[in-house]
DNA sequence: ACAATTAACTTTGAAAATACAAGTTAAATT
DNA sequence: AATTTAACTTGTATTTTCAAAGTTAATTGT
């Protein structure tokens, strides 16, 4: 992969800066959405061939995995990795941003007060979360 | 404007989820860019065409708006609102998280140390520096 | 005064991304 | 053995994005 510039704003925008990425991570990290047909009933209506693509680039980058099913061998499990769960932080501002400009958001009271107040605990407990989940062990 | 969703992270998604707008935001926020042209010379190359139209939607939108210079009548000055600054965490969390991952970030070491142990701090002033330039007082 | 330059756009045709429909593969259920 | 479910893949029409060239209006240089 070649980047238009290490500028490390330009760096995140190569790995999820479209219109679908972001709303994968979000699945996976505040949805616990972790099969393609889930991705696929979400609100935004993406198309099929659109949803592989991007969970093919994402995972080229390194921000999810594929993996088996525990339950369905046949059913493929997603999973985000170190680099996806670090997005975490980003997540959280974008949502109190959006929260605080958009007067239909559907965040949560609570979850808008948490990240205002209580950020760092906020994000430990997310995070110890989302690594249990999604991290082999 | 219509939206997919109210889903907070599409909502973001909505203003700024392209390739572009978040260069332009950032060349307002950490570069001192403040005309077109300036815009222009970027590392990433952006055509003038596409410049035209993003500038025009981050208006629409509420992210920036459009002054006289103070110095030539002519010439228009790019400003960030109050809901551009307030991107600001946001920003500072994308680069922390590309000067993890990136081996080659230009992110500065000084810059992201401080993003990762003394966040609040740098955001107070960094939001101080801004508010003083973008806003008109 | 007037030619050249600068800044901020517009327009146009081509390239890329996307939605939608249909088809494929492989395992699990009936 | 036939049907269903899950996860794709392919093809095509439509929409969006893009780079390159052109335009306009103000300003600077001689």
């Amino acid at each position: 992969m070649e980047f238009r510039s290490h500028c490390p704003i330009n760096y995140g925008l190569e790995h999820f800066g479209d219109k679908w990425s972001l709303l994968i991570i979000r699945d996976l990290m505040f949805k616990d959405k972790r099969h393609y047909n889930e991705f696929l009933e979400g609100g935004e209506k993406v198309s099929t061939s659109v949803l592989g693509t991007r969970l093919k680039q994402l995972e080229e980058m390194g921000l999810i995995t594929k993996g088996e099913d525990d339950v369905k061998k046949s059913r493929i499990k997603y999973s985000l990795t170190k680099k996806g769960i670090d997005m975490l932080p980003l997540m959280v501002d974008m949502i109190l941003w959006s929260g605080t400009y958009d007067a239909d958001t559907e965040a949560g009271k609570d979850f808008l007060a948490d990240a205002k107040n209580h950020r760092k605990k906020l994000l430990q407990s997310l995070r110890g979360k989302l690594k249990k989940e999604h991290l082999q062990h």
